[in-house]
DNA sequence: ATGGCCAATATGATTGGA
């Protein structure tokens, strides 16, 4: 089964090159961020078209996630729980039967932060926060889960170009990266930093400044995997050839394989 | 990590992104 994510910065804008993804790829499952548009402006038809089943929540303007299927999607929860306030649509939990069990997926768009001197990344800390949690209550089920999404976290200097360049940044600052760690101590696998200690694993280059033709890039896209998904790792990917499609994301497709029918 | 972008909004300027 592959399980893949990808902040597609605007699904109305992205479609085109999400149907040739999905079509060259063939993900079973697919969480989606910042979707960017309301749940019943979704364009279902194409997606649907191509075997998915799918779990929407979004909003105007901002933000907004999605899990496509390919198997029936069940026990679906909108919102990450610890702020009754928190009206941002960045997180979308499901679960998918397969023949050898239920495997609990997350698609989550964690918030930027900056700038940091703000409420902005009081904001972040608090949904990792709110995300450690999460964690802690799913891992008590020993399930495979896969938590996947941007996390708008660079782990290590290792996932950086030009490491120095982001030290002041929300996505680097040390109380980001230390709830990062923190959801690893608590027993998830990076699956990407598991299974390869190459330098340039990135998923996000900016638009700017020629970023991707100097391969600027930086690593915050992640899959999370609890032990018995990690079992069943069988393999991971990025697809950084999508960055060079006409009217790319600014991110691209990061997946897994687990061994599970 | 800025010279350089992109998306959404009643829009020809502002906000958010990372």
């Amino acid at each position: 089964m592959r399980i893949a994510t990808w902040n597609v910065n605007s699904v109305k804008q992205r479609i085109g090159n999400l149907v040739a993804w999905l079509s060259e790829r063939a993900p079973d499952v697919v969480c989606l961020q910042e979707t960017k548009c309301v749940d019943e402006a979704f364009p279902r038809e194409p997606l649907e078209a191509l075997g998915y089943n799918l779990a929407v929540h979004g909003q105007k303007t901002f933000n907004g996630v999605a899990i496509l299927s390919k198997r029936p999607i069940e026990d679906v929860r909108c919102g990450l729980a610890g702020d009754d306030g928190d009206d941002h649509a960045r997180f979308l939990e499901a679960v998918v039967s397969t023949g050898t069990g239920v495997v609990r997926i997350a698609s989550l768009y964690l918030p930027n932060g900056n700038p940091p001197d703000t409420d902005k990344y009081t904001y972040k800390l608090k949904w990792m926060d709110r995300l450690l949690e999460f964690a802690r209550e799913r891992l008590a089920l020993e399930e495979p889960l896969v938590m996947a999404g941007d996390y708008n976290v660079i782990p290590t200097t290792a996932d950086a170009k030009h490491p120095a360049a982001w030290t002041g940044d929300a996505l680097f600052l040390p109380p980001t990266r230390e709830r990062f760690q923190a959801l690893v101590n608590l027993g998830l696998t990076d699956a990407l930093r598991a299974t390869s200690d190459a330098r340039d694993l990135y998923t996000f280059w900016d638009y700017q400044a020629g970023a991707w033709q100097k391969n600027n890039g930086i690593r915050i896209d992640h899959l999370l995997l609890s032990p018995q998904a990690v079992d069943r790792l069988a393999g991971t990917g990025i697809d950084r050839h999508v960055r060079a499609w006409e009217k790319p994301s600014d991110h691209v497709p990061v997946y897994v394989d687990l061994a599970v029918e």
